[in-house]
DNA sequence: ACTCTCTCTGCAAAGCTTTGCATAGGAGAA
DNA sequence: TTCTCCTATGCAAAGCTTTGCAGAGAGAGT
C-alpha cells in the first residue's frame, strides 16, 4: 500500500538511515544523493509516517484546542488564527468541543495529552486545581482566565468594560445592569468587579443578575428581571447574552435603544448583522489565538510565566442611545 | 516523566503483554490479575502511547474533518454533531481550514493522511480527479457534494429550492435573482439546477448573478446588481450572501421585504437573530456531521458506494412577503 | 491415575523511524 | 608517501505497544 522508508532506500540503493536524513537533515547529506533519494521518494509517494516518527522523537507536531463551545461564533476566528500560526510551524490543530462541561474538558485534555505537544486551553472552565494537575502531563497554554503556573492569555476586559461604562454614563445612564455568565467562568468575574468598580466611581446604579448560561436563549430569558430592575442599560457577558437580551427586551414590547441600552462584549460576526447593531467591547480574538500559540510553541508551555494582555476597543453601533428623559449633556 | 507499559508490568509483577490485554482485551485477563494491572496503572498515572499503539495496529482513533471556512456558521454545527458522534466510539476529530483554497485543501488531506483513519471532506471545492487521487492516500468521506467514489452525504437542495419557489411564486413574484456561489461548489450548481427548472416550470424569470464569494461582503456587494435586474426576489447561495444582500438591498434604500423578498439556504443561526428573519431553506447540519462519520466508521470509506441525502426544509420568516403591487391570491 | 481441554500468562517479533557511534574514503598537509 | 581531518554513509539500538504462538497449570472426564 504506503511505501515505507525501506522501500525508499532499496529504490535508491542507500541505507535508511540516509533517507532519514534525507528528510530530517539534509545538510548531512551529500547533494547527489539527496536528490536522488527524495526524487525517488517522491515517485514512490512516500511520506514519513508520524506515529513512528513520534515514538522516536516524542513529539508528534499536533497541538491540541479546547473550546467550551464551537457554535460560539467567538471562538472561529480564534481557531482560525490558532490553527493557521500553527500550520506555518508545521503544526497541525485538534480542535475539541467540551459543551462548557468542566469533566469533559479534564477527560479531553488527558486523552489528547499524549498525542499532542501542548494544549490550548480556551476560556476553561475546571478548576484552577485541576488545570495545575494537567499541567504535569503537558504543556499548557490558558487563554482567557488567570492561573497561576502555565502562560496565559488576557484581554483586557476590565479596559473594555470601563470604556462601556465611560460610554453609557456620557449618554446619561444612572442605572446598569450586568447580565454575567456561567459560574466557573473568568471572565465573568473579572467583568463583574470591573463593572462593580466603575459602576461605583462613576456614581451608577449596578444590578447584578446571574450567573447565566452564555447563550442567546438565557439572554432573552433574562430580559424580563432587567426590565423589572427599571434600569436604562444593560451590560451583557457576552454577545450571545446581549443579543438574546435584545431579543427578549424587544420582545416585551421594550425598544432598544430608546428605552433601554444594550452594550455586549465580544464583538462576535452576528453583531454587526443584528438590527439594531450591537455596541460592544472587541477582544482581540485572532491576535489571542495566534499569542498562544507563540507561547505554546516558543516556551514549551514552560519557562517564565507568561502572562500576556491584549487590548480591547469599544465598538459603538445602534444599540445604544441616551438614556429615555435624559438628553446627551 | 509518563510510565510505560513496563513500569506497570513490573509494579505489578506480571509480563508487559497482561499489562496490554488487560487494556485492551479484558476477557484474556483474570480478574485479579486484570484488578491488579489496572490498580497499579492507574496509581502510576500510565495511558498507554498512541503513537506506539497506532505504529502498531495501522489505528489512530483520529479522524480528520476539512472545512472551507471555520468562521461560515454553517460548519460548526457539523462539527460539532461530528465530533460528539466519533468521540463517542472513542475517536478524536483533527479539523482544519482550508481557507476556501482548492491546494491548500489536498496539502491537508495529504498532511493528514497518515495521522488520522479516514477525512470527512466537507464542501471540497477540489477537482473530483484530486478526491480519486486522495481516496488512494486514506478513507474519505466526502459531505456536500456529489462525487463518484467515496461514500457521500448530501442534502437535498435540489427540493429545498423548489419548496422556495413555491413560496415565492404563492406570494405573487414573478422576477427572481438568483445569487451564485463560488466557483468548483458543488452545491452552488445543484442550486442552479434547480432554481432553473423550478423557475421553468413556475413560468418565472430568473435572473443568475455569480459566481460570488460565500460571504456577507460578496452579497452585499451583489445588492446593486440585483436591484437593476427589477426582481422582486432573490434567492441566495447561503444565508451568509443573503444576510449581506438584505445588508446592501436596505443599504440601497430598498425595503425588505417590502420591495423585495429575500431567500437564504441553510439556516444558521444568525439568520434567526436578524432582523428582518431570513427565510430560508434549513439543511440538516448536525444530522450530516453524524452520518459521515457514521459512513466513515462504519464502512471504512469503502465498500459499496453509498449516497444519502438527506432532506430540507423551507423556514418562513419575514424576509419574504407578497410581490408589491400583486396582492396574495 | 491419565489424558484432554481450557484458561491464563509469558515470549518475542514486528511496526517505522531517528540518532549516536563507527567507518570508509578522499582531500589536504607535511 | 604518510598522516590527519572531514564528509558522507552505514550500523544498530531505541522508542512502546500489540499479537501470534507456545507453555504451564488446573480441572474434568474416563
Amino acid at each position: 500500500m504506503s511505501s515505507t522508508i525501506r522501500d525508499v532506500a532499496a529504490a535508491a540503493g542507500v541505507h535508511i538511515s540516509t533517507v532519514s536524513r534525507a528528510f530530517s537533515a539534509p545538510h548531512l547529506v551529500s547533494r547527489e544523493t539527496r536528490d536522488r533519494v527524495l526524487e525517488v521518494a517522491e515517485r514512490l509517494g512516500y511520506r514519513p509516517n508520524p506515529a513512528a516518527r513520534a515514538l522516536i522523537t516524542g513529539r508528534t507536531h499536533n497541538l491540541g484546542l479546547l473550546v467550551a463551545d464551537l457554535a460560539n461564533p467567538f471562538f472561529p476566528p480564534l481557531i482560525k488564527a490558532a490553527a493557521g500560526c500553527a500550520r506555518e510551524r508545521g503544526y497541525h490543530v485538534v480542535v475539541a468541543d467540551t459543551d462548557e462541561d468542566p469533566v469533559v474538558e479534564e477527560e479531553l485534555v488527558l486523552a489528547l495529552a499524549r498525542q499532542v505537544d501542548g494544549i490550548l486551553l480556551c476560556s476553561p472552565r475546571m478548576t484552577n486545581e485541576a488545570i495545575g494537575r494537567l499541567r504535569e502531563e503537558v504543556p499548557l497554554v490558558v487563554v482567557n482566565r488567570v492561573v497561576a503556573g502555565p502562560p496565559v492569555v488576557l484581554m483586557d476586559l476590565a479596559a473594555g468594560v470601563r470604556a462601556a461604562f465611560e460610554h453609557l454614563t456620557a449618554l446619561g445612564h444612572r442605572a446598569v445592569v450586568l447580565v454575567t455568565g456561567p459560574r466557573g467562568s473568568w471572565a465573568s468575574g473579572e467583568i463583574r468587579r470591573a463593572a462593580t468598580a466603575a459602576a461605583r466611581s462613576a456614581g451608577v446604579d449596578l444590578t447584578v443578575l446571574g450567573p447565566n448560561p452564555p447563550t442567546q436563549e438565557a439572554g432573552a430569558a433574562a430580559a424580563a428581571g432587567v426590565l423589572r430592575t427599571g434600569a436604562t442599560a444593560v451590560l451583557a457577558y457576552n454577545d450571545l447574552v446581549a443579543i438574546g437580551v435584545i431579543e427578549g427586551l424587544v420582545e416585551a414590547g421594550a425598544d432598544v435603544p430608546g428605552r433601554i441600552s444594550v452594550v455586549g462584549i465580544d464583538d462576535i460576526a452576528p453583531s454587526r448583522m443584528i438590527s439594531p447593531g450591537l455596541t460592544t467591547v472587541a477582544t482581540p480574538k485572532a491576535a489571542a489565538g495566534r499569542a498562544a500559540v507563540d507561547l505554546l510553541l516558543e516556551r514549551g508551555g514552560d519557562g517564565v510565566t507568561a502572562r500576556l494582555t491584549l487590548g480591547t476597543e469599544l465598538v459603538v453601533r445602534e444599540s445604544t442611545a441616551p438614556a429615555p428623559g435624559r438628553p446627551l449633556t
